[in-house]
DNA sequence: CATTCCTTTGGTATCGCTACCATCCTATAG
DNA sequence: CTATAGGATGGTAGCGATACCAAAGGAATG
């Protein structure tokens, strides 16, 4: 009984030509009846609703982003998705997004600048409609990008002096400095500082700063030695407490600046039957979960990860709305959580 | 100097007309000098090259994909990206396809079908090229959606007795089933299970199927109160342990269907006093970092998450570089890791 | 009953790119 | 020197939706 012959079936083949001339209606009634139920008659919708169900039809979004010119992707990057600590950040951008009908484009920088850049350049060639950026050192050609696109940005993972846009993050620096003073009220004199790779990060970089003012306000030595750098990871973790506890047998506290390397610390020394924190306390950045659990439970700083990706996505999904853009810097603190290893 | 008197800068506004223009070539050298310099001469090249710098150009790849009906931007839904499991696949995926130059979609399900549903629907619609779900029960619509539209799809997270498109998986039923079968054959004989929740998750049920299938196999007493369900968490372990021995004085071992689970327990050990393996041995599934520096380390199995994902990835490049569509089902096995736990 | 106004519907012109085919030019062969 | 092939370029017509404005329909008003 169709009128063409020819009937096209199975949602990958129809678009809304076909669905209005099979309504009986223009397309233009279809896309209303589609996007804004609202704007248009019972009757209408009912005929649309009918087809598109009869045809199993998906509006081709793409088609719709680039008439519209609108998108409803945002993009994010971040130094690696393997690591938890971002995890719990992007299930928290993806959930505000999602209740807003967006979605999200991942990419994974690998902690390098060069990488960020190709990737900002991609996502923005995809015409992301926000950015999300968890590294506030950005090459020049990223800062040309986004002011010459006008995207919006978030950036996260530390508060930069100059945002590019929006900026939603805890100080790192603040952060080390308060649990460096935090040991030191608690009476630790010789504390060392295990840092995660300086290269390329501003982060590890604030970090350390933080956990050498600290030391200068409490007139405690300044050692350098007590510094070690060491990728993450509990082997390093345990590797790093023992090098120092060798060369500075006098130490009795170490500040890990990533909460995995504190849990390997920890863990080397139930091996080696050292006791936490009798023998060294130690104290972590970060709180992962598993450091509420272990025995005895780590000292850390809470930073509250959730809610940086909440926020970030709240402020990028006002923005979309029509907010007037502002520079904002927003400082969603932290928290130092005393447990058993100090 | 120039034409129109009106200049656009800033790549946000220039299309590639633009760029022709200033460039003194038609639009279709420049897409050709982007997309496939060698089909271009050097001179024509050179041009396109220097207007692309001079205005910061950016294609704009929606309108391409429209065009060309061909996207760049693969799908993936996974039942919760805070899980740490699926990060090291989401990784791999993730490198796999920015080497082809693909971009990944990411969104979460929550464990709960209908969602996938709703984010598989979505998208199709933003005409992702390719899909990876992690889940194998899918709803009546779902695999409609996927006949009709022909996308290209990985199923992984167990292996489907009958896949939509492609599988990349272990089988749960036999990883359980060889982690029972190993602790039998180490001597122990009241072997507890603690399983995941069981609701929209074929993963924990084959699981639970396999430990059954052992206990069988062994001619060990199938008794259903040495099964416990739990959702995963470092506590939850711990209290499913407490709570196993409390009614069984008599277990020895207990299998955990998750690595959370088996560390919280292990940890509840830890502050009990109760020694592992000799008041209880702790197994565990899925091959967490952290389970081989805890102390004692924890047996457990390993899944190859990364190759899963990698091979996920690469099995959908091929296709979309035109391998013809067939059936597949990757079982990429396991491997148990006897550790000090057991 | 005619007029006005508001709501609902439809037509047309893009959005920015690529597919496809026509054209042109140069190189090689006859 | 002409014929022909083959590679490089350009023109045109969409891809599948939405924006914007025009037209039509219906209710409210004098």
């Amino acid at each position: 009984m169709s009128v063409g012959g020819k009937r096209k079936r199975g949602g990958g083949q129809v678009n809304m030509h076909d669905i209005a001339r099979h309504a009986g209606v223009s397309p233009m009634t279809v896309s209303r009846a589609l996007r804004e139920p609202g704007s248009v008659s019972e009757k209408m919708r009912r005929k649309v609703d009918a087809a598109v169900r009869e045809f199993g039809y998906l509006p081709n979004r793409i088609a719709g982003s680039l008439s519209s010119k609108r998108s409803n992707v945002v993009g994010l990057v971040v130094p690696s998705i393997r690591n938890s600590l971002y995890a719990s950040m992007v299930q928290a951008i993806s959930e505000v997004l999602r209740a807003n009908g967006l979605h999200l484009m991942i990419a994974d920088s690998g902690h390098r600048l060069a990488d960020e850049e190709a990737l900002v350049e991609a996502l923005l060639a995809q015409r992301v409609c926000g950015l999300v950026l968890h590294n506030t050192r950005h090459s020049k050609r990223v800062r040309e990008l986004v002011r010459s696109t006008g995207v919006p940005v978030i950036e996260t993972g530390n508060l930069p002096a100059d945002p590019l846009d929006m900026a939603v993050s805890y100080s790192n620096f603040e952060a080390a400095r308060a649990m460096t003073l935090h040991l030191a009220r608690l009476g630790y004199r010789r504390i060392g500082f295990v840092t995660l790779p300086l290269r390329d990060n501003d982060r590890s970089e604030q970090r350390r700063r933080g956990y050498f003012a600290a030391l200068k306000e409490q007139k405690l030595p300044v050692d350098p030695s007590l510094v070690l750098e060491a990728p993450g990871g509990f082997s390093e973790g345990g590797d790093a407490l023992g090098r120092l506890i060798q060369t500075h047998p006098d130490i009795d506290a170490v500040f890990f600046a990533g909460d995995v390397l504190a849990v390997g610390a920890l863990f080397e020394c139930q091996r080696r039957g050292w006791a936490v924190p009798g023998r060294v306390a130690i104290a972590s950045f970060d709180d992962l979960d598993l450091l509420r659990h272990t025995v005895p439970a780590v000292t850390t700083l809470r930073l509250p990860r959730q809610e940086i990706g909440r926020r970030s996505a709240e402020l990028l999904v006002n923005r979309l709305r029509g907010a007037t853009p502002e520079r904002l810097k927003i400082d969603v603190g932290f928290e130092i959580v005393q447990r058993d290893s100090t």
